[in-house]
DNA sequence: TTGTATGCGTTATCAG
DNA sequence: CTGATAACGCATACAA
């Protein structure tokens, strides 16, 4: 192809042939001395590696994808990058990757399923593999894609399917009881998006609890997880008769703190609210009573689960299902019943 | 001619060979098909679309880059994924690349320049293009790498590269004289990175708006944006003398009104405090008054200028500085002086 | 309008 | 231990 058209990378890049020349070998010698240089003899890597260095090479990816099927590319794909709880999940993929020689892509779905699927498909052909954060497809769908591309799930719970968990169950059950330690009677939990395996999870863990401690617990509906959903949900926690709340996450908490301090309800004094996530804990005033989340060490698990099966040649796994459970980060939102 | 067997891990996706054979056609022809389907009979086309669609086909973009060297991808490094006021800018560029045909690469150089300048070595062979954020590299490295790759550069000005400049001056410069307003005499700026092209602008616009209206006006250092230095600088912010504070970004401001709070101090009824980026202002307690961000049309833009470049063949352009201005948004935490 | 023949940069096979 | 050389899947001059 003549360069009639201008390409991207205009000016001509090194290959593996300008290495050979100048080093005086072969270019199957220059490609062994990159990734088999134990093949040959250590004064021969020397000189092709002191070439390359001379020359400035950079292997061309595409080649080498071309020649061996595999891409050094991964893919994360999430709901909603702006959803605090997100990026240190992120940031751990990335240096997970990272160490293991990837590359990441990132796809943001904005909380919709087809666009998910989409992005999954056009990602496929040049990543050997990927991590879906709390993905919201169908169940049918992430199999299909699981078939294309080994793939592990993070907080979605699909048998067969390598996953990680953040069982915020314990760290629940246990804001219940610190809750009911302080003497609460009744509390409320604030609900967060309908289709989301923790909000169903968290749920749950109140409900349970809460039960088995003799307490009276409503469930209070917030359409999704943000700051502003958590302050209009306010008047319907005070109406509730609840004396504390625990809430879907940190952002939905941070929330009602404001709509509380709004109408001059003293925390923890009138009223005690725990979140869920810890992303935000140490950041709000008065610090927040949350359960810890472990974002960062799921993302890098999925990155180990994921890399260490492509290592393995893809070879299939036995049903791979990890827990990560947490615990209650008592702070300074949660107090003594109100008398 | 044909191997029986692939080399890969049994991968036997659909080439433009075996849609050819299906289709009774050449492979230049399936291949026109996708490229430049007014060069073919529209019942061509028709009859080739047809079995690619039936053998699921999907063109292996390693095969297309090794091709044409342009790879459908973009990469965008930043500095900090965690800091608050980076997510909604990589949604929009995620989004605007996605509308333009483009996966992107994301990096976290983790404020660390050698790691910044690594990860762009590793993901050049592989994009058509850059977008930097608050680039941490030396000029010089910059320049080097805008050689290799379209680049443009978000919040970070040097001339010759594309840059997208949030003017947070302009905003800034409104906070200090919302505060003169207000009655202040003496404020204070606190400090965000040293080497951020950002703060320097917003120490420099609060010094100049400041001497211009007759304040005084001191200069408080923090180690790093984090809530937690905003909380640890509210002891030097007191004895400074001043009444109200500009802080570099949102996240010191909201650490000073934790601060503050501990100590008791009313915000903003005996102290005063803007933040800048507008990233947590509705999530604070009172809501922050801020400088508005656009972080999301930075990033936007930035792509823009990028697919813009790449579309005109990566001819060079003319010097492309575009500036977006911002505005005060006052909220609840400014207030007179007190008396 | 369509087919033929190359070439892109790398790895893998097979000789030597 | 090293060198030829054939794929890998696609796009494009060049022919027809």
């Amino acid at each position: 192809m003549r360069s009639s058209e201008p390409r991207a990378a205009a000016r001509s890049a090194p290959t593996i042939g300008s290495v050979a020349e100048v080093a005086g070998v072969s270019r199957a010698t220059v490609s062994r001395a990159f990734t088999r240089p134990q093949m040959l003899r250590p004064e021969t890597v020397e000189k092709v590696r002191d070439a390359a260095r001379r020359l400035g090479y950079v292997p061309n990816p595409a080649a080498k994808a071309l020649s061996t099927g595999r891409f050094g590319n991964l893919a994360m794909v999430v709901p909603d990058i702006a959803n605090p709880y997100i990026p240190p999940m992120i940031s751990a993929v990335e240096e997970q990757a990272d160490a293991a020689g990837f590359a990441v892509f990132l796809g943001n779905s904005a909380e919709d399923p087809a666009r998910e699927d989409l992005l999954l498909r056009k990602l496929t052909p040049q990543v050997d593999g990927f991590v879906l954060a709390a993905s919201r497809m169908g169940e049918d769908v992430i199999r299909r894609h699981a078939q294309a591309r080994p793939l592990v799930l993070v907080n979605r719970d699909i048998e067969g399917i390598p996953r990680v968990l953040i069982d915020t169950a314990g760290g629940v059950a246990q804001a219940v009881e610190h809750l009911a330690g302080l003497g609460h009677r009744r509390l409320a939990y604030l609900s967060g998006p309908p289709h989301s395996w923790a909000n169903a999870q968290r749920r749950r863990a109140v409900k349970r609890t809460g039960d088995k401690l003799g307490l009276e617990v409503v469930t209070l509906p917030a359409r999704l997880s943000s700051h502003d959903a958590g302050r209009q949900a306010v008047g319907a926690l005070l109406e509730s008769g609840a004396t504390a709340v625990v809430a879907f996450d940190d952002l939905l908490a941070q929330g009602v703190l404001a709509g509380l301090a709004e109408r001059g309800i003293r925390v923890p004094g009138e009223f005690s609210v725990a979140g869920c996530d810890d992303v935000l804990a140490a950041q709000t005033f008065p610090p927040l009573t949350t359960v810890s989340a472990r974002a960062r060490e799921a993302g890098a698990t999925a990155v180990e689960l994921l890399t260490s099966r492509l290592g393995s040649g893809g070879g299939a796994m036995s049903d791979v299902r990890v827990m990560l459970d947490t615990t209650l980060v008592v702070r300074a939102t949660t107090g003594p019943r109100p008398v």
